[in-house]
DNA sequence: CTGAAAGCGCTAACAA
DNA sequence: TTGTTAGCGCTTTCAG
């Protein structure tokens, strides 16, 4: 690997002075052709690529904007690939699969898919991302010494303690994905949970006619969760109901959990008519554990989702849901962060992004 | 947004050299421990925050790698989000969802796990992970541009001209993703195509006995492709078969040239006895363009793919096919431009990760 | 339209 | 153990 040339070395190799060559570079209007040509065919010639640390440091901006995501805690105990060398063997097994999403990707799904929106937005802006996923206690490390590479910092609520956000606030703008606290001091982008959950429950309540209902909740310290909970129980309200009425049971968020809820109403010996679980991954859990048993859905039991991953519309019985636009999200993201930068004293805004409910064969009788 | 205090700010602060406040946070085992104290409450009073750019021009590495994929030019029509406040309207629709998977996902896929594996190890190993997904004609910029920002590039093979990639690799360690050709000049992570469809295709026609077979490639300039057929006919010969026995069809590895080929297939009059398909996307194709018409799989035709993405696992009846290790490409990729960031020198080495070939309805009768 | 020169904030010898 | 001092490679006034 040769020394990598510098705007010294171009500027030389063209005759002109490291300023021009800059200008060629970022403000190719402001040479003469001729000149710019000179410089341009340097550049080819010597395998030109601009430093970004040294440029980042001159202009005061990176180019890049970062995408902070929490992790799970148990990534650690992936197998390490052994053999640098390429591998002789035959390279294959016969095995029947078993088949199954891992729960972790629950959250990847998530993540994929927020990335993806976000990825795209910052390339038409002209921005790099860099992403990260939180490990174990090191968000805090983590997240500020990405700080200190980026222009701006995405950051999935939750993931990072909110003093160390408040903290880095002061040094670069934050957007925050998913925020309980849509009056906040971030700007933020959610999504309508309590009324997609409203929509969905009132309509699930409605063609019921009676029965009771059971509802799977999320983590206590979810603001989805919370939010999803506060719609089905307004929904819950308009029928004459009380949430003390529901039969409650409380995942995380995990198609095993879903599972064990499931079973758990199955064990009671008597089912709800309907099972309102708070995320996909869980109503996949509910199905799993359901369809074991005999029991019918939606023909005996209802039961419904929220997020619309797409596992979701590959059960069988395909699972009812409320769809979140998480490609929105992080596109929504990277837009706000753009207004911001462009100008820094705005009032935090928040943008919320509509879902759509999607009726499925788990709670349409046909 | 105040001005960022800098080394200098922290330095008087605490009442030492900005070596000092360096130090304490390169190598805080070199600095008293009292000092460092000192120093570190300087750092969070002040909210100090170290500028990467600054870091990177200095110590002439950024700690950072980049992953370049190339993407799709269909990504132009997305619709904008128009309101930037919070929108008051009920913020969803009834709808029944048509479903379906985006043809753009299978590549979307791949990516994602990829993504993952290269972000964990990136991380273990210290490193920021920046992502660029290649639209149009600009990728040979968009990556000399990443190439500016980070220590190694991670490339997926065919994602940016050859002569591009040979310019940028004077100037910066890389490492191709399903290259081609193992031996080139670069660092290279593969995965065995050519083994794999070997054990799957010799399994399928073994067990047919006899009966002609379709197989459904995809496009002519993919490597992966081009091992796969490979890796295909010489089961074929291991049977006596030539590879003009075969009838031949070609989609571009998306789910509706799948279906297409099935459709075509079907049309044709008299069904082969297998549909061997390059990737899992169009053997999705296959079984859609299948599962109208009547025809039983696998008792009438049985059909395979290659991937093991996800969705594959979830069709009725499940593909049989051959599953990638994606998220260790991922991370063998960054096992590999570590070793060669620690020895320039060394000779390019190739990794082949090993598939396994998993057995699914779609080709074992019961 | 082009050049000279002053930093940008940090790391890494080298001294002390 | 700590401080001094060069740069790292580029952008950006300010002159010319």
């Amino acid at each position: 690997m040769a020394k990598a040339p510098t705007v010294y070395d171009v500027a030389s190799d063209a005759g002109v002075s490291i300023a021009t060559v800059s200008r060629v570079l970022r403000r190719p209007a402001d040479v003469r052709e001729s000149t710019r040509e000179r410089v341009m065919a340097s550049v080819r010639e010597l395998g030109y690529v601009p430093s970004g640390s040294a440029r980042g440091l001159a202009a005061r901006r990176t180019g890049a904007l970062g995408l902070y995501f929490p992790g799970f805690d148990a990534m650690d105990d992936l197998d390490e690939i052994s053999d640098l060398s390429a591998n002789e063997s035959p390279g294959y097994t016969l095995i029947d699969d078993v088949g199954g999403a891992q729960d972790s990707h629950q959250f990847n799904l998530y993540f994929d898919e927020v990335l993806r929106g976000a990825e795209l937005e910052a390339w038409r802006r002209g921005f790099a991302l860099t992403v990260a996923v939180g490990r174990g206690g090191l968000a805090a490390d983590a997240v500020r010494d990405m700080a200190g590479r980026v222009d701006g910092l995405l950051v999935l609520s939750q993931s990072v303690p909110d003093d160390a956000l408040e903290q880095l606030a002061r040094r670069i703008p934050i957007v925050v994905l998913a925020s309980k606290a849509e009056g906040g001091p971030f700007d933020s982008v959610t999504v309508s949970n309590r009324e997609g959950m409203h929509a969905l429950a009132a309509h699930v309540i409605g063609d019921l006619g009676s029965g009771d209902i059971a509802y799977v909740a999320g983590p206590l310290d979810s603001p989805d969760d919370t939010d999803r909970w506060a719609g089905f129980v307004s929904a819950l309200r308009e029928r004459g109901m009380e949430p003390g009425d529901v039969r409650l049971r409380r995942g995380e968020f995990t198609r095993a959990s879903g599972r064990r809820a499931g079973a758990d109403l199955l064990a009671s010996g008597d089912l709800p008519k309907a099972i309102i679980c708070a995320n996909d991954q869980m109503g996949l859990g509910v199905l799993d554990a359901l369809n074991g048993s005999g029991v019918r859905v939606p023909d005996d039991v209802v039961v419904t989702g929220f997020d619309g991953i797409e596992a979701a519309n590959l059960s069988s019985p395909r699972l009812t849901t409320v769809h979140q636009p998480m490609e929105m999200v992080g596109r929504a993201a990277i837009q706000l962060m753009q207004r911001r930068l462009d100008d820094p004293e705005a009032e935090p805004a928040s943008m919320r992004l509509p879902v759509k409910v999607l009726l499925r064969e788990s709670s349409e009788r046909k």
